[in-house]
This record gives C-alpha cells, structure tokens and sequence, in this order.
DNA sequence: GTCTATATCTCGATAGAC
DNA sequence: GTCTATCGAGATATAGAC
C-alpha cells in the first residue's frame, strides 16, 4: 500500500463524515484514523476543516457517482439497473450496520443554512448526478424533460429511503422506494416506445 | 403569550435542530434564543442535551404528523392530497430561503451511528409517519401491502426531495419527486377500482 | 424556577523545532 | 513534510445564591 498521507486524510474524512457529519467529526479524530498529525493536515489543507470538507465531498460524490453509473451500464436495462442500485445499497447498508449510505448527504444537510462554500460543493454533485442519470435514461429512449424528472426522483428517493433505512435500522424503505422508482422507468419506457 | 420557558426552549431547540443539525446546535443558543436561561434548561431537562433532543425529536415529529395530515384530509382526493403536500413544502421552503424541511431529518442523519436513544427516538416518529400514510392509503381502497410501500415511497421522496432543494435552493426536486410518487398512488387507486 | 459563575473538556487553528 | 505543544474560543455540565 502506497497512499500517501494527503490520500489517508481525504479517505478517514470521508469515511467519518459520512457517518458522524460534518460538525460531528474533530479534526484530531480525522488525523487519528488517518495515522496522520495534525500538522500534516495543515499542511495540504491550509484552508482547515473547510477546504478539507469541499475535496471530501467533490471527491466522495464523484466515486459515488461512478459507484451507481457501474451499476446501471452492467445491467440489461434501464429498469433492472433501478432495481440493481437500489438493491446494492441496501447489501452495502446490511453490511456496514446501518452506517454507509450516501457519502455527502449528512454533510449536504448541515451545511445548508449555515456554510455557504460547502453547500454550493454539495449542489455541484448534487448536480452532477442529476446530469449522468439524464443521461442514462435518455439512452434508454427516455425524452429529455422526463429522462431530467425520473433522474432525479430517483436520486431522491435514494436519499430518502437511506434517512429511513438507517433510522429504522432495515432495509425496506429501500425496497418500497427501489419498487416505485423501477415502476415510474418502466412506465417512462413502454409509453416512449 | 403565555408560553411557557419550558415551550420556548422546546420550540427554539426544534428550529434549530431543523436547521443546523444536533451537533451543530449548542445549549447556549438555544437558551439565548428561547430568551430562557441555562440553569432553566437544566431544571427542565435534568438529562440535558440529549434527554432535550429526545422530546424535540417526538414534539416535532407529531406536529409534522399533524401537518401533513391536514393536506390530505383537506383535499378531494388522495392523489390531489400528495401533490398537496409537496406543493405545501416547496412553499414553505422557498418562503424560508431553504431553511426549513423536515423538522427531524438532519438529525436523523446525524445520529443514526452515533447515538441510540435518539437514533430510537427518531425510528419511533417514521414509524408513526409510515402507518399514518398506510392509514390514509388504505382508506382509499389501497390493500394493506401496498398502501404501506405507498406511505414509505411518500416520505422517502419527501425527504430525498429535501435534500436536493435545500442544497440545490430550487424546488425542482420537491417537483419532480411529488409528480412521481402522485403518478404511483394514481396507478395503485386505479388497479383497486 | 431563575440566574450567574465557573469547572472541565474539546474544538479548530497556529507556531516552531526537526 | 512531520511532529508536538499550546492558544483562545466554545462546548456541555454543575454549583449555589436568590
């Protein structure tokens, strides 16, 4: 293993991020889980806990991004690849304890009303997933303004169903949500031709 | 006005909650907002900031119940009464500047790892939610099964929808998320007849 | 019940040796 | 680039007068 220690700082604060949220994680315990020191942080974020915030979530929502797009062009459709990423992060939620959900929606949250620079980072991904799944349902035949609508119902149903999923500790928000979604692209689909 | 201290604490500890997180809130402000003291936030809540998070968790929770409650029953049918509810949350959160959404959500996020009692509090209040809406569904002649997954897409939906508007300040997703879950209900009532 | 003062801790951030 | 010591501010919580 070659990560250098900028690398460990980024990954420790996104995994405890993800988590905790953003003011619910200190920068001595972000260094500690990276085996990093605080000068080191310092170091490659000169801008503090701010800088450090906006590369995790940049960095964090583009691996997401990609994560979800590997799901979807595997699959033999549109529709079971729906199902497939809802499907697989409900596996992941299983996994993790109810911990790892989406890596910038605690953070998207918190910062909303109260940090500016940090809440237009996560309107940027935000954005930018809403873009790559346009994208994929127009492929699939989808027009335009509806390919944008199912885009982001999806993507909102996501999220929601992981606020309902790791407050209730199971996976079946994710299963009614992944369901309605799957049903929305398929009627999008037969009525598109 | 007769409120008491106690109410304003509980009042101004929701409002802040619901906008800048749990962690993110000190005891301090809340005190400062409530125009109340902090040996007045102890005496009332001798368990103090969590056993304070606790009951904002359940007051909240139950006079958002309520509120949603209202749209549907105002309106002529189930359908109209979905898009009510997002129509009635796009207002609000445009009237608000994106502050406030979902009364428990940030927080939900925030403890779902890190702490159990309120983590609990907060499956308790979309327990209540979830069998409201299936309540609602079912007495539109939805059967038992899938009136549930209704209820549960609804406030999935609602709550990714939060997400992205309060990042993106736009109402597209409250939009979007609303159509697509009234166009679910729709189908469902017409299946039943 | 209300209010003030304070104890103790942890926060983000900085300085400077190496 | 790495590491340690420390700063000032803010956190939660407590004690005790009134």
């Amino acid at each position: 293993m070659t990560t250098t220690t900028r690398d460990r700082i980024v990954g420790a604060s996104a995994e405890l991020f993800r988590r905790q949220g953003y003011t619910g994680t200190g920068l001595k315990q972000i260094v500690a889980q990276a085996e990093a020191q605080l000068g080191s942080l310092y170091h490659f974020f000169p801008g503090g806990k701010e800088q450090l915030g906006q590369e995790v979530i940049r960095w964090a929502g583009l691996l997401y991004q990609r994560l979800v797009e590997g799901f979807m062009i595997a699959a033999p459709d549109v529709v079971t690849g729906v199902r497939d990423v809802f499907a697989g992060a409900a596996e992941t939620l299983r996994q993790t304890g109810y911990a790892d959900a989406c890596p910038i929606e605690t953070v998207a949250l918190e910062v909303a009303t109260t940090n500016e620079p940090l809440r237009r980072a996560t309107a940027e991904v935000f954005g930018s997933w809403i873009e790559s799944g346009t994208r994929g349902f127009r492929r699939a035949g989808i027009r335009s303004h509806e390919a944008r609508s199912l885009a982001i119902g999806l993507i909102a149903a996501l999220e929601g169903a992981f606020v309902l999923s790791r407050a209730m500790r199971n996976t079946e928000p994710l299963e009614a949500a992944g369901e309605m979604v799957a049903q929305a692209v398929e009627r999008a689909i037969s009525a598109t031709g």
